[in-house]
DNA sequence: TATGAATGAGTATTCATTCAT
DNA sequence: CATGAATGAATACTCATTCAT
């Protein structure tokens, strides 16, 4: 079998595998559900996964991976670290307001256990930390973000913040337009949170970055 | 039976439960170990709970019942609301602080599945939301909040961000310090991001604020 | 206690049984449902019983002794074998359809299990079926009944006649009327079955019994 | 998997449950005891049944069938209604005899409980009942059979009589032979028993025959 | 490669029975 | 005598994983 078929079978199980978790939850769905969806064999899914468990490694990894690389990419075209912060807001929310079974496999089913989450989610979670923390430290050299908070403090802070928007969006059943509503207030709250005080300095110039 | 004795054993399997789940995750416990770990048999946690289930429902329920009522009476001392955010803060990621166990059942166990979260741990977790954002509106009302911020949305934030520097404490084993330190950080960044700027009118988003 | 009251108890739960036995059956019948039908603790069913096995044992031994003596007593107040056997059926299935939980149980849960009836029925069972193969030999010897029959093998007909006619009524929900109708035609049917024929010995004499 | 070796192992299956349930009874009988005697995996049981109850009433089923089927046939070749009769307690007791372990599960196990008979047995029940009376409609319409007993009434009673010889015959550890012998004398009693008599005009009831 | 029949380890829950009160 | 809380053994059934085809 060519190599991209390969690559496209085992894309079409872990679609198949994020719409099966985000609807019954990891330890409730069934891998002969998945392999149903995906339209394969249960034996089938084997030959692509070590197990149930890798199914949802690979899920996190693969698309965190991929959230990662978009901030990146969008990040690298802007200059004010605060700009920089609610781009980051809209790229993930918009990301999870399109694809809401990710948001649930991502902000539900990731807490599965205790284990999993220290031992795989923790590294690709820091470097998404780091990728926040970065951005802040960057604005504090600037002069346009308070010193006093920690970065990491910050990162978790906003990941947090939109962890629990999503959350609630997902459990309250809320439509698409409320979550991007909640984006531009959250993104307005935490940004002004940390931004220096107009008393400190000028406000005006804040959107350039940079000391006068 | 005496009610009082009744009571006291159900704590103690509760309190066993949390430890168990705590370490080994909800669906990964077994039963038997909970009973084990409570000092009783197998077949006596079914003279208090119903199933698996409802000893997580349980924990839940209780303990954000008790975590109300405080930061009830606590917000109730204070007039700022500035300060009654900082408290409520404080208070939450002092339980958490004093007791790891339970912050990893209800910060990664809780979200076992979309169905349970939705079924259960929904209600109650809006009475909490409504305990924030009540506080909110208050601010807003004396003029020292921002009014262009819905008083749920920011509650959710609030939520979302403890929440986020619970799960990052908990899985990264840091010290009790650390989360001491977070939790004033992340009350300035929340507090100074709704707080209405003295100097200013109040801008809806911050990237309007440019030159004037 | 006096002996008395203890008698009393016993024959409640006894009671409570039959009806908890029939409405369920043996094994699906719960200890906990007939010292809730007895209006008693569980515990106490054991001061009475050795086990649960010993409520249904009991069950089967009193009601079969208290069978065989009505119609040990019945019989003998009649002279014509026929005149016995029809009052036999009619008796049995009287107290059958005034007492249809009880024909449950013993039409339906005494079968529970080979062993059970092996060890503990099978006695009792044969002193009935004695009974009965007495009759029919009293009337082999009068010369009314033919003797090309054995009379085990009439009584085991017999029993399994009626215990036929009893499941299917109990199981088809049938009127006390209907039973009381077969009863009578499956006396005839099986009198007629085993009486020797007009031309050996003259039919019109039957009903008085003996040789002229 | 061929659907043939699929039948085989089903038919493999229900045969080591009947040995089993002979043995044991239905409650008793543990699924893991029915899948060693199989020679088969505990959970490959449920391959081929929903649950332990479909087991026994497969058996019940497929063997009810067979049955009516063999007399169907047997009977489509004879004539006299007396005869018809008399073939079909031979060929019942001869199943009977020849498969010991299924005369048990039919005759003692099936009687599990009263749900499970006015549920699943009944129907098919009812089946071979009206093989039965239609026998004896067609002997009374041809004027020799007695018209005053209902052919249902006699069906019950001739499956009763047939059961009960069965029963005794099982619990007794009678040999083969008896049973063979015991089928002659009921088929004797019975179909006399409903046979018009020659010299006679009919009687309704057999006391009320007294001197003309 | 793909299949899906077979496997059998693993577990929540029930309930007969006991015994301290 | 009576109670009913506690016990813990016992079991049907599921489902991740394998492997012969």
């Amino acid at each position: 079998m060519r190599e991209v078929d390969r690559a496209r079978k085992r894309e079409r199980i872990l679609k198949a595998a994020i719409r099966v978790f985000a609807r019954h939850g990891f330890f409730v769905s069934r891998v002969s559900q998945i392999a149903g969806a995906a339209g394969v064999a249960d034996g089938t899914i084997y030959l692509y996964f070590h197990n149930k468990d890798d199914i949802l490694i690979s899920i996190f990894e693969d698309r965190i991976d991929a959230l990662c690389a978009v901030i990146r990419k969008a990040v690298s075209e802007l200059d004010d670290p605060a700009e920089k912060l609610r781009r980051v807001i809209e790229l993930q929310l918009g990301i999870v307001r399109r694809h809401r079974d990710l948001a649930e496999v991502l902000s539900i089913n990731l807490r599965q256990s205790t284990r999993f989450l220290k031992q795989f989610a923790a590294p690709k979670f820091n470097r998404y930390l780091d990728l926040i923390a970065e951005i802040v430290r960057e604005g504090q050299q600037k002069g346009i973000f308070r010193e006093d908070v920690s970065p990491r403090v910050f990162a978790c802070s906003l990941f947090g913040a939109l962890d629990g928007l999503t959350l609630t969006w997902v459990i309250g059943k809320g439509k698409p337009e409320r979550l991007q509503r909640a984006a531009d207030a959250a993104a307005t709250i935490l940004i002004e949170g940390i931004r220096k005080r107009p008393a400190e300095t000028p406000r005006r110039r804040a959107r350039k970055g940079g000391k006068p």
